[in-house]
DNA sequence: AATAAATCTGCACATCTTTGCAGATAAGTA
DNA sequence: TACTTATCTGCAAAGATGTGCAGATTTATT
């Protein structure tokens, strides 16, 4: 099999395990410092079981990682510039929103991509 | 609904449209210019009903537009940029594939990357 | 008009994913 | 030890996607 396939399939593995809104938004709440489940899950207003499931796929792709203090599962991004590459695909839905305006837009990349809380 | 659920929803669509190896190749090969639904369907080893509707989910998704020509439908990318967008993903396989070399990925990368044949 | 080429549409079948719980662990606390 | 908190695992129902093909369209050619 030529390695472009295999590359277009592992790439396909990427997107899939990040095609999932519960997912985008872990991704970016974990963008800036490590958090436990239940943080996570009150953010993100999910069930824990949910949030803890997601989190083992990211895991299991090696989107995030864990470490254990205690009771507490603290989870981090392996690779926090996968955050940004994520908002860098907001170019691609502007204009394309039925509901949602540009400048909204902009205000949730300007959340997500800011170092500040 | 706020406004990051919602755009995280959208977001999420967008990467699930990407999320097919056959829909990834399709998009790289569109990189550099328009090409009609055989030409396509030939250079991915795909059957041509295939590539029909992989290329008319990614212009419901306003990835890709079509312009008509007797009885060929060529096919571009209305951002041409996602294609490099795509193709940053792959700093987030490397070092995590069983089967490719991190000189492979180097390789597709150039491949697609490259405006040169 | 008849034929051929290029592309599209629809359908059935199989396969994955998501979701909502219930119950299982695991670690700290009284 | 019993209790509580934090998290994980497993399962079944529902939903979404992918695949293969047959047949329908559309446009050019003879």
């Amino acid at each position: 099999m030529p390695s472009r396939t295999i590359v277009a399939k592992e790439l396909g593995d990427i997107f899939k395990i990040i095609a999932h809104p519960d997912r985008i938004r872990l991704i970016e709440e974990l963008r800036k410092e490590e958090k436990d489940v239940n943080t996570l899950a009150e953010g993100l207003g999910l069930p824990s079981p949910r949030v803890s499931q997601h989190l083992s796929l990211l895991r299991a792709h090696r989107i995030v990682d864990e470490r254990r203090d205690g009771r507490h599962h603290y989870y981090y991004l392996i690779q926090p510039e996968i955050a940004d590459w994520i908002v860098d695909g907001l170019s691609f839905i502007e204009g394309k929103m039925a509901g949602i305006s540009s400048s909204n837009i902009k205000a949730v990349r300007r959340l997500w991509a800011s170092d500040a809380p």
